[in-house]
RNA sequence: GCCGCUGUAGCGUAACCAGGCAGCGCGGUGGCCUGUGGAGCCACUUGUCCGAGUUCGAAUCUCGGCAGCGGCCCCA
């Protein structure tokens, strides 16, 4: 065992920096369930097989982690929340008051080659509505997509937003089943045109189904109006695609006034995921060229699962967003008080003064190696920590503590209480 | 699943191309300097990813494996 790598491969240990990030993008989510109104739920890690097996695309069913239990049980590490996230919701909260909004952070997990940005265990946030097709949920949605990046010290994003239930209206017009639909949908996210064009051909009305879907491939825009005028040009003969258009339409409007900026229009847009029926988007920072935030509007999943009911919401990946956030807005270590008693007869004034401290909440650490005063003091330096309070033989014989400054190097010899006051009011005078 | 790059002490690195004593920094432990030199000095600590091959001799060259990182694909 001795010198092997214990760590499985896609796995990590997080250390404080790290996680320090980490911390900073989930604090910024709970932040914005708060003020958004997004209960706070969580769902078990380990599911049944068949939950994910519904509606969670061809791609992530086959690298699921996935087991048979003691029990016999066929079950999985979810690889994915929202499956999850909407079993709660159908089998727990049906007497809750429509619209009900729920807030997760879960891991999942994920059997996908690692590297930049993909681990086999990662980390998502949520935001989902569930119980209202209106547009003004799905703005919401992309609104509380943008103010996370923005929260967070991220100007350099877009969003990239587009439509399933126009590309469905399209393919459904042209009489295109259902299964087959999933399978293109599929396609055309992998921008594997080609083959997507070659399901559709042999189809009777097959050939216009692929100049249409074609043409709509090609409109992407950082003017949404003027990419919502080509589309409507383009669909103007089949009335349910315009419907679903105009859908997305108000989205867009809604989600502007809402002072979301950063949209870019893309109609030949789909997500790998099955269960999508509406306004779907994905979000792109700085030069990453994986999404960092997905979501869309899925009306069908919750009725697989027993109760036909409306949502809308997106997943934040906490691990990808700390890879893009700006450091500065990370909070560092803020101890205040490192406590050294250089003899035996220090001690009990230590623990005094370190007890006292740490009730008024100054952050405060005990050297408990009576090493030389210097190698303290470098300990204390590379810790960060603001004052360092000396005990010694003379302040034990005068009853004082020497105070020394660890910024400016200025040391005084006060009385305990001093000590308090001063550190208390230190405290008091950052927040 | 495919492709590329890289594997030297706990961590970061030198020596690799052109084969010949594995060195340095950080860290850790112990000691010295009689309490602030945020140090210094001394000692100790620990290593060539694994396996085969070539060679008098391999960290170095060759082959295979494994791992890490990155790319494709896809997603968070």
């Amino acid at each position: 065992m001795r010198g092997e790598n214990l760590t499985l491969r896609g796995m990590r240990n997080l250390l404080p920096d790290e996680k320090a990030k980490l911390n900073r993008v989930e604090s910024e989510i709970r932040r914005l369930f708060n003020i958004y109104g997004f209960q706070e739920i969580e769902t078990p890690t380990i599911e049944p097989l068949e939950l994910f097996e519904l509606k969670s695309g061809e791609e992530i069913r086959h690298r699921m982690y996935r087991f048979t239990d003691l029990g016999g049980r066929e079950v999985v590490l979810r690889p994915e929340a929202t499956a999850s996230v909407t079993k709660l919701v159908v089998q727990e909260m049906r007497s809750i008051p429509l619209p009900i909004k729920v807030g997760y952070i879960l891991n999942a997990f994920r059997y996908d080659e690692p590297q930049y940005g993909r681990y086999r265990e990662f980390k998502q946030g949520g935001f989902e509505i569930f119980g209202t097709k209106s547009p003004l949920a799905d703005a919401e949605i992309l609104e509380v997509s943008s103010r996370l990046m923005d929260g967070l010290g991220i100007r350099d994003y877009y969003i990239k937003i587009g439509h399933e239930g126009v590309l469905r209206a399209v393919l459904t017009y042209f009489g295109v089943e259902e299964i087959v639909q999933d399978r293109v949908l599929g396609l055309l996210d992998k921008e594997r045109l080609t083959e997507a064009f070659e399901i559709l051909a042999p189809l009777p009305k097959g050939l216009e189904a692929v100049e249409l879907i074609k043409s709509l491939w090609e409109i992407k825009s950082r003017n949404a109006t003027e990419a919502l005028k080509r589309a409507e040009m383009i669909l103007k003969d089949i009335p349910e695609a315009i419907e679903q258009l105009n859908n997305l339409r108000e989205i867009i409007e809604l989600a502007q006034a809402s002072g979301v900026s950063k949209l870019v229009v893309d109609m030949g847009f789909a997500r790998g995921l099955d269960y999508y029926t509406g306004m779907i988007f994905e979000v792109y920072a700085k030069d990453l060229r994986i999404a960092v935030n997905g979501g869309g509007r899925y009306d069908k999943l919750a009725s697989l699962l027993g109760w036909d009911v409306p949502a809308v919401g997106c997943s934040p990946g906490i691990d990808r967003i700390s890879l893009v956030m700006d450091e500065k807005v990370v909070p560092r270590d803020d101890l205040v008080c490192m406590i050294v008693s250089m003899v035996k007869e220090g001690d009990i004034i230590a623990a005094k003064l370190a007890g006292t401290l740490r009730m008024r909440g100054v952050p405060t650490l005990v050297d408990y190696t009576r090493r030389d005063v210097s190698k303290a003091l470098s300990y204390a330096s590379k810790r960060n920590v603001k004052y360092v309070a000396l005990i010694g033989g003379r302040e034990v014989e005068a009853n004082t503590i020497a105070l020394k400054n660890m910024e400016t190097g200025n040391q005084e010899e006060l009385k305990v209480e001093q000590v308090v006051e001063k550190l208390s009011s230190y405290i008091l005078k950052k927040t």
